[in-house]
DNA sequence: CTGATTTGACCGCT
DNA sequence: AGCGGTCAAATCAG
């Protein structure tokens, strides 16, 4: 089936280049609104000016200023993708380590500087900041740098590519359409793509548009992780399974707040893909976690 | 002892 | 010149 191709493409590529777990990424089946031969020319164009940094495929920007680091102080700029957000919690399933922080003129609290634990053995370049924003309750702007190359995932999903079978265990993750998004706020930094293919890969399922099938992952049936910009939340639907949910961090309404993301899109389409995935890692490592508890 | 955190210094960028 | 990101020595914790 060619959509099926389509879609397997697309996961293999976004193997190789989202920020996602490798278990995540050879389980999953990816299923967004993305044109995926718009991906593969992307790949095409970019191969001669594409850097591979972390082993992403990423070009980098052209205004970047790839310095290398050889004297105290001396970083290189930023950068191909950042992600913004804003949550009560700072756990995201990854082991970092502080090693910075610093007073922010007009900020109340020091900004922490954190880098992936995994950096110097498995050179992950993944950094973070954390900026507490409020203090009741507590608020924190957490902003990521570069993706995660490291295997450094605990206790990760099980997450089966191969069944696509609505009639079992299944959880689905639902993307917010890009155009819905554009149409409803003006000014978003999601541009738009077209996903005709997408779109008849998924009708072709059984599917509506947006939609990340997760199955044979021990969680209680009808169970939905929608983000919906600006905001992203974990909801279950349906039977009253909310114990199981919330047994962790999460409510079953839990609102992470707002995501930003501040990357050309026009790059690599399937970023803003990439963005959501990667708020949904941690979500769906800690619930893994609660269950296994 | 080893790894993590703290904290002042360093330095590029605006 | 000031700000912010990073470095690395000193310190802390297990």
């Amino acid at each position: 089936m060619k959509a099926i191709q389509k879609l397997i493409q697309g996961q293999e590529w976004s193997q190789n280049t989202l920020w996602l777990p490798e278990n995540f990424g050879n389980n999953v089946s990816f299923m967004s609104n993305y044109n995926i031969n718009q991906v593969s020319q992307t790949l095409t164009n970019n191969t001669s000016s594409t850097n591979r940094v972390d082993g992403n495929r990423r070009s980098i920007a052209t205004n970047m200023v790839n310095k290398v680091k050889n004297k105290r102080g001396c970083y290189i700029r930023k950068r191909s993708w950042t992600s913004t957000q804003v949550t009560s919690l700072i756990d995201d399933g990854y082991v970092w380590r502080k090693y910075g922080q610093k007073e922010i003129t007009k900020a109340k609290h020091k900004r922490n500087y954190f880098r992936c634990t995994h950096k110097f053995d498995q050179g992950c370049q993944a950094t973070k900041q954390v900026q507490q924003i409020d203090d009741e309750p507590p608020k924190y702007k957490i902003t990521y740098n570069k993706h995660h190359t490291c295997k450094n995932y605990l206790s990760t999903p099980q997450i089966i590519f191969d069944s696509i079978n609505l009639e079992d265990t299944s959880i689905l993750i639902s993307f917010k359409s890009n155009k819905l998004i554009d149409k409803e706020q003006v000014g978003s930094p999601f541009p738009s793509y077209t996903h005709e293919e997408s779109n008849e890969a998924l009708s072709s399922l059984g599917l509506r548009d947006n939609q990340l099938l997760l199955s044979e992952f021990r969680l209680p049936h009808n169970l939905t992780i929608m983000s919906d910009q600006p905001g992203a939340s974990l909801m279950s639907t349906g039977l009253e399974n909310e114990d199981v949910v919330s047994k962790g961090v999460y409510s079953p309404n839990f609102e992470m707040g707002y995501i930003h993301e501040t990357i050309d899109y026009s790059e690599n389409p399937f970023d803003l893909a990439h963005c959501e995935l990667a708020n949904f890692n941690w979500i769906i490592q800690d619930l893994a976690r609660s269950q296994s508890i």
